[in-house]
DNA sequence: CGAAAATTAGGAATAATTCCTAATTTAAAG
DNA sequence: CTTTAAATTAGGAATTATTCCTAATTTTCG
């Protein structure tokens, strides 16, 4: 793994130029225009690869395929449970003291890599009510 | 919907009974033992009403199928992205608190259901270091 | 009880993702 | 530069996870 290849700089590019948090689909569809002959299992590979690498995000949905989204800048989201909706913030969790936390409670030294909010957005809620 | 069946019934008493964050593959084969005929369909569609309800929670997942956890007391998650371990804890974030910043940055008046931590599991940090 | 509404089992259908293979591209070594 | 090994690709098949469909059954409630 890690060879360049001009599929995988096409990806990124994309992920680099939409902060939409686009699904894979969508990220098919984005860079098949920029490489019209890409296929989709290179996409998905692609994907995998640069998750692994750190250069992109998976985000987590409750609803619909999972998302991926592009570090440009330290971030965390809350993501509406019921429409998917993610929104970016910037939140003042100390990442080092919630991991001393989780050491003590659940006795395993994690890395905490993002922190995710979920609930239900203003616009769902009011469709509740309804 | 909302109306009994002994089904419905069996799902959330194998949630109740099952603190393992279980997929919905593992609810069929656990409520199967207590309801030999129960189909998958009628699982996965319990599942669900169960969470609109509120009764259970879906645990969204980096790797591997959705899991889902009952909600025998309030506590958060955190989740290895490699393999998938879940871990329950005890936070004090200030929901209402969180609420109030996110309204701040995104105009957007959400109600935080819950916080969840992405991370790397201690196993999984040394098996990347092997 | 008896009618209307909700739920079921079981399988078909769909959606999302991974896997497989032969061909091509890239890297690195001589 | 060639040559060779390793990595990557396109495209489609296969797999996984979940939802949808239908006729039969169960539940609710007047």
């Amino acid at each position: 793994m890690n060879n360049y290849s001009k599929q995988r700089e096409a990806i990124l590019d994309v992920m680099k130029e939409n902060r939409t948090h686009p699904t894979a689909e969508e990220i098919y569809h984005l860079v098949v225009k920029k490489e019209p002959q890409i296929s989709k299992s290179t996409v998905y590979r692609n994907i995998n690869i640069l998750v692994e690498l750190g250069e992109i995000r998976k985000l987590n949905m409750t609803v619909g395929p999972d998302r991926y989204d592009y570090l440009y800048k330290e971030h965390s989201h809350a993501i509406c449970e019921k429409c998917g909706n993610i929104f970016d913030f910037y939140d003042d969790f100390n990442k080092d003291e919630i991991s001393k936390e989780l050491l003590k409670q659940i006795g395993n030294d994690m890395d905490v890599n993002s922190i995710t909010i979920y609930g239900i957005c203003e616009d769902c809620k009011s469709k509740i009510k309804e």
